[in-house]
DNA sequence: TTAAAAAGTGTCAAAAATACACCAAGAATA
DNA sequence: TATTCTTGGTGTATTTTTGACACTTTTTAA
């Protein structure tokens, strides 16, 4: 065991992005007809490259930035998916992660340029590859930790109402939630903080606009919705 | 974007393993010196590269049976390490994998061959690139899930105590349970079913052998302590 | 003026979590 | 053989948390 490296074969490195975000209520993710070989035109994860100078989470942020302009998203690793044949072509060991990102951020422009759009996980079509493993992977993450972890507001503007934020869980975590006993549980959180701002758009009546304090959570990061 | 694999350096892929097992009331883990380059004698875990023909997944578990001579342990990917520089050589990407055992299972000659050895956690020496990092999570991932997930019991003999298991929780929790409340608890769990067989070995009085029933839990897989 | 749509608010009951202390059985020893 | 030591085993009362549940407010549009 001294020519360490020697009978090894290497193989490629890839990330694949789910990137979810949040619209009328639902959960969605971005996917894309595949503009190259091997599975041209199947619907896939957005992905790319390792490349030699990077690491892998460096590739990730740098694939998500191409896909978004946006930089500094929440993202967490997944899993990593290592069948021989997963890709039809060479060897291709790939690293998926999650992004969850504030749709009105997100340049529309972009969406046509990279051929991506917004679906509910639930109507998915076949993905390539193992492209929805990584999704179900990436639900169940998303899913564990929601309540233990500040995720939520990722998916929502800087200013966003309590109606919003409960339709945030109840996308993620698939179940009604009531709203009171929902409103009192954030009341108990510090970090939230009402605005003395009121949204006038979603509602007639108007609702108080809430905003998620970094700093705040920073000094004692606990979570427990 | 049509010569879709030119222009991208591939890279080794290995895979690291965190033995988890149980000894006088402690956690521990398998670390060894390692006896190839680099690295050679500085304490690391059991790692091997991804053969060209098996799965990551697979590599995973042909290296903890090279390592114990056993199959089918409980094993998971805790997280994949892709550092530019991880491994001073060459281009490595390591999936670190994280496995319970139970120590009684291991052949003690399994040790010597491999140079093994047990340690606690918190004893740890400093190991071999990011492997302290992949130990890290490890026990996260363990302390996450020991309440949602019937791990405990790959850490003890088929047979165990009540006071076994309640070890069992206060090592990877890092906490003392109070007895009662853990056996009250229990006792609500129909799958943890006691036998008429008496432990004499490790109380005077002896204690009562309990049973994780596999085949009732894959019934109604739920779980939560 | 009336209807419609979403925001906002509190109480009570059930369930779950926690704190807490003594007796039992057997082995070893004085 | 009495004593002590060690570990196994047991129940209750309190607090905390969770969950169920319905009506009023505000504004716009018909």
């Amino acid at each position: 065991m001294t020519e360490f490296y020697s009978g090894v074969q290497k193989a490629f490195v890839s990330v694949d992005i789910i990137v979810f975000g949040f619209e009328d209520s639902k959960l969605k993710l971005l996917i894309g007809k595949r503009q190259m070989d091997p599975g041209r035109g199947e619907w896939s994860l957005y992905g790319g490259f390792v490349g030699a100078t990077e690491s892998v989470d460096e590739a990730a942020k740098r694939v998500l930035f191409e896909l978004t302009g946006l930089r500094n998203l929440y993202m967490k690793q997944v899993h990593t998916f290592g069948a021989v044949d997963r890709d039809p072509g060479e060897r291709v060991i790939s690293v998926a992660y999650c992004a969850l990102i504030n749709v009105k951020d997100y340049d529309r422009r972009l969406l046509e340029e990279h051929g991506v759009q917004w679906v509910e996980p639930n109507k998915m079509p076949r993905l390539y590859s193992d492209h929805n493993d990584m999704v179900k992977r990436a639900i169940t993450l998303l899913r564990r930790r929601i309540n233990t972890e500040p995720l939520s507001f990722n998916l929502l503007p800087d200013l966003f109402t309590l109606t919003q934020l409960q339709h945030v869980y109840e996308a993620v975590l698939g179940e009604e939630i009531d709203k009171r006993n929902f409103r009192k549980r954030i009341k108990g959180i510090d970090f939230i903080e009402k605005t003395e701002l009121i949204d006038k758009l979603t509602s007639k009546r108007g609702a108080a606009l809430y905003r998620f304090n970094k700093r705040m959570y920073a000094e004692d990061p606990s979570f427990k919705l």
